[in-house]
DNA sequence: CGGTTAACGGGACAGTCGTTCCGTTAGGAT
DNA sequence: ATCCTAACGGAACGACTGTCCCGTTAACCG
């Protein structure tokens, strides 16, 4: 007999049972990140809460930090496709707003909170979420590139990083002060973003 | 004899002994936080470390996130005074260098993400954070504040939102991407910053 | 429809983590 | 210099986390 590296348990028959237990396990993670954040995750009460067995989770994630990756890998499939306005002062806004929805809702802002840590943590995590991020990114960077095209923004403005601006004051915000996110914190970001772009500060 | 609430150990005789203790303990808790992360910390290692008994740091600390909080607390301490140039954009970059800097550095890096990850864990450490955070958007606000008294910003400005404009696009590439934090991303963040201040994007 | 075996579930096991107890050391006051 | 006790250190203890083993269930194939 040769021994040989096994696929991971859940690749050979991955439907029916082995999908149920895969959607039950990562809802009641998605429940144990909200109540307890990442710190206080428990795969026996993850597994207890989607009434599963515990061995079951351990084998299948072998822990917390790939089972939340996961997770997000869950999320980025659910990712919400981005509006169309012709406007990039309203495209940014929108996406601004986006982020700024998810971040303040209770359960999708604690899950990623709790997301962030975990990236911080493993390196599985971290790759998760960065891939997360990506896809993210390109979802709305191509309203930056038409904005370019239609001489709004000075030619080689980079798209990616114009996205980026938008959303990164809504996390700083989140993670360094008390203060809730609202609205005009979105507003402000998106128009901050914008004016900068303008000013040609992301060009290459 | 009343049932009182004792004094956290180490308050009554802070001198001495108690002293050397905490410096030693602090000193290897970021060792081994820069090893191993926030995640890989152990308790018993670092009083090991410390060449001090595992009781007296769950005594004292209680757990990794306090211990965390108190490292945090010993950095803000330390943080070093902004610099005065007299033009906006020469302060606003040499602001957005110094966490540059301090982001790229292996160790200090590696403290800030556990720290952050600390804050998502335990409320103690996210007041340290808090005001560390605060303590350095004072230290910068003046630059910015005159700036507007000179009228190079519109007035009504204000003042710490543009310092964490500078910060924030540094932060959340270090926790979003796997890009490294060179000055070219440094001087992006600041020049952005500055130019949608002036366009008006942080007035009140 | 029946066989093969991937995947699950329960229980037992070992290693680790944090706590408690109590004797010892040394800081601060007289 | 001496006393008092805050703070430390070692050892034993209990709880919990993650792993292993093996019997059971049900997905996929012919």
């Amino acid at each position: 007999m040769v021994e040989e590296s096994q696929p991971t348990p859940g690749t050979v028959r991955p439907g029916g049972r082995t999908a149920r237990v895969r959607a039950a396990v990562l809802r009641a993670a998605e429940d144990a990140l909200v109540e307890h954040g990442f710190a206080g995750l428990d795969l026996g009460d993850i597994a207890q809460r989607a009434g599963v067995g515990r061995t079951t989770v351990y084998r299948r994630w072998g822990g917390t930090s790939a089972l939340v990756a996961d997770l997000l890998a869950d999320m980025a499939e659910q990712s919400l496709p981005r509006t169309r306005s012709g406007s990039l002062a309203e495209d940014l806004r929108a996406n601004a707003r986006l982020v700024q929805r998810t971040l303040a809702d209770p359960r999708q802002g604690g899950l990623f909170r709790a997301v962030i840590v975990a990236a911080n943590c493993d390196t599985g995590a971290a790759q998760a979420l960065r891939r997360f991020y990506e896809a993210r990114v390109a979802e709305w960077a191509p309203c930056v590139a038409e904005a370019v095209e239609r001489g709004e923004l000075p030619a080689g403005t980079d798209p990616a990083e114009v996205v980026r601006a938008v959303s990164a004051p809504l996390y700083y915000r989140m993670l360094t002060t008390a203060d809730p996110l609202d609205e005009a914190a979105a507003d402000r970001a998106a128009a901050a973003a914008g004016a900068a772009a303008r000013a040609g500060a992301y060009c290459r």
